[in-house]
RNA sequence: GGAUCGGUAGUUCAGCUGGUUAGAAUGCCGCCCUGUCACGGCGGAGGUCGCGGGUUCGAGUCCCGUCCGGUCCGCCA
């Protein structure tokens, strides 16, 4: 036996027993002829007590950082407890150690705050898993999964697992490609998600289904994404938008209350898309503080209401604003350095105008010149303004001007300290359009995919091109703090629906047959109405454990290029290999 | 595909307008220390300044190229 208790277990109560512990050696710390070592596994650390006989041994073994060793000894109440620490009542007096295993210097410390750069942290992926917070994040990821499927055990779900050997299909994200040998110079693709499977399981009438599982999408990386990444994914059959959101708000509360015992006693907000975008310029929305954009373009484009002779306005397809309270006393310096922050490549704009309402009631601005104090003082009602408020102005192409105020409202947000990460504020977003127009490729493209059906009152409209923007989909993503945790949709279920949505995405017949036909035969034989919702798990981790990288909750991540710092993979395959495959 | 920031001791960083022998902290090694828990004190070792080229009397510092890493844009139905 290693051991007969772990390292976070012993307390005052355990006074006089003899024990075993094992585990890794935190610190060592010597004074003359007694030494103290902290003992770590992942339950905790256990201070470790070395008397003088004891110690004198110790000197001729070396003991050192992260060795393995094992201990036998009796607890015994400490002189001076450490509050700290859990086990800060009581200590090991050794009788005898043994060491079951060397190491190496580690090459950056393990302690909560490592010293070790984030590169080196990867490389050494295995020793960093050792470091409390990670530690932590890695639980708090064990403890979501098990909620979720507490959860959705008790509500009949079923875990089915799907193939990773699929076909690669066209739309959305790029796939990645994995050659087959058997046949030469054909491949499979890894799923981008089990999408068309869950529906053929509702084909099959297992009417409540749901998986965790992996999920691959080559497409360049993000601190939020990675090209493997892990999707709660869920079906149910026989179900409405409002069952679909009822059920997994409910989940979404369950986890809170399991994991973070916090309760969200009323109904998530909803929003529309249109709202959404029109409020905070993004369709995830963080609602944790208003400072809500304001549309000036009625009052301040060419021909509107208040006449001017304000180039930029007068050039401008859209001119919108944020209010930023009490922030009249931002100086000449900090508006500034504003103007730099919104005409950063990755923002894009030519500029930033201002206006000040002082608190003694005057209004100063960036364009005095072209508006008067009265002006100015309407265009800041409009805002929605009060005296010590600043008002940011912000005017352009429709796009980009509403990308960079949803940024520059984020940015506000996060300077003025108002994305409080202990504050959790979930809300769905609804109505989302069926279709976008891709600039690039001069057509239409399914915003969510091609499975998700319209609104029912909006059908025909499927039957004219002009009316393709306005259609709006049974379609909705559960958002929280300004991150998309799920999204889902009620599926097409119809066959003939399902061939014209294909239609309209400019697959021929042949095409669809080729590439879907699997599913357009299994609508033939009693498709249930069916939609669903997909988690990104890893998200969720991430922002329940109150942070904005995915990376630090996934036990083996990829770096921003999508490399394994630690297996240093994607890497060369040898000659035979290659030969095999027909590469 | 693009923008941007970075690469100097094991590690995290400083190193100004180019100028003696490239520093600090921490880690490591040695000595001292009986109540620490970020222990403390004294001493020591440790560097091809990512790589290649260029400018210069002289390059960690300036220029060009390249590789690697971080963040972001495009992309991610």
């Amino acid at each position: 036996m290693y051991r007969s208790h772990t390292c976070g277990e012993l307390r005052i109560a355990h006074v006089g027993q003899q024990v075993k512990l094992a585990g890794w050696v935190k610190t060592i710390r010597k004074f003359g002829s007694i030494t103290f070592i902290d003992l770590r596994d992942r339950y905790g650390i256990t201070q470790l007590f070395f008397n003088e006989e004891q110690t004198q041994a110790l000197e001729q073994n070396m003991l050192a950082r992260e060795f393995v060793i094992q201990i036998d000894g009796i607890v015994i109440e400490r002189s001076n407890k450490n509050p700290e620490l859990a086990t800060g009542d009581i200590e090991i007096e050794i009788n005898h150690y043994s060491i079951l295993n060397k190491s190496e210097v580690p090459p950056f410390t393990l302690d909560e705050q490592s010293d070790g750069g984030d590169e080196l942290r990867m490389k050494y992926r295995f020793l960093d898993l050792r470091r409390e917070p990670l530690k932590q994040n890695l639980l708090l990821r064990h403890a979501i999964g098990k909620a979720t499927r507490n959860y959705l055990d008790a509500q009949q779900f079923v875990e089915i697992e799907t193939p990773m050997l699929i076909k690669s299909t066209p739309e959305g994200a790029r796939d990645f490609i994995v050659p087959s040998r058997v046949h030469q110079n054909q491949f499979y693709a890894l799923p981008q998600s089990p999408q068309l499977f869950k529906q053929l399981l509702m084909v099959s009438g297992y009417d409540k289904y749901y998986q965790i599982v992996k999920c691959f999408r080559d497409e360049d990386l993000r601190a939020d994404r990675q090209p493997e990444f892990t999707q709660i994914d869920c079906e149910m059959s026989f179900v409405h938008q409002e069952d679909i959101i009822n059920m997994f708000e409910a989940m979404t509360k369950y986890i809170f209350k399991e994991v973070k015992n916090i309760s969200f006693q009323e109904d998530f907000p909803r929003m529309t898309y249109d709202e959404a975008m029109q409020l905070y310029g993004n369709d995830k929305p963080d609602i944790r503080f208003d400072m809500t954009i304001q549309d000036l373009s009625t009052l301040l484009t060419k021909g509107a209401s208040m006449p001017h002779e304000f180039g930029v306005f007068l050039d401008a397809e859209k001119i919108v604003a944020i209010t930023v309270e009490k922030a009249s006393t931002y100086s000449r310096k900090q508006t500034d350095e504003l103007v730099e922050w919104v005409k950063r490549p990755q923002i894009g704009m030519k500029g930033m105008a201002f206006i000040k309402w002082n608190t003694d009631g005057t209004l100063k601005s960036s364009m005095d010149k072209f508006f008067d104090e009265s002006k100015l003082k309407t265009i800041a009602e409009h805002c929605q303004a009060k005296p010590d408020d600043l008002i940011l102005i912000l005017a352009g192409e429709k796009n980009l001007t509403t990308k960079a105020i949803s940024e520059l409202r984020l940015e506000m947000g996060s300077r003025l300290g108002l994305r409080d990460p202990n504050l959790f504020k979930p809300l769905w977003v609804v109505d989302f359009p069926l279709y976008e127009y891709d600039e690039e490729n001069k057509r239409f493209v399914a915003m969510h995919h091609p499975f998700t059906s319209p609104k029912e009152e909006q059908l025909d409209w499927l039957n004219d091109t002009s009316k393709y923007k306005d259609i709006k989909a049974n379609a909705y993503d559960l958002v929280i703090n300004g991150t998309e945790i799920g999204g889902g949709s009620i599926r097409i279920f119809d066959k003939k629906i399902q061939e014209k949505m294909f239609a309209a995405l400019g697959f021929s017949e042949q095409e669809a047959k080729e590439k879907f036909g699997f599913l357009l035969s299994a609508f033939e034989y009693g498709t249930p109405p069916h939609g669903g919702i997909a988690f990104g798990f890893d998200r969720l981790c991430a922002v329940l454990g109150h942070s904005d990288s995915i990376r630090d909750f996934i036990a083996f991540p990829k770096n921003n290029a999508s490399r394994d710092m630690m297996l240093n993979a994607p890497g060369e395959i040898d000659d035979i290999q290659r030969k095999e495959l027909g590469l």
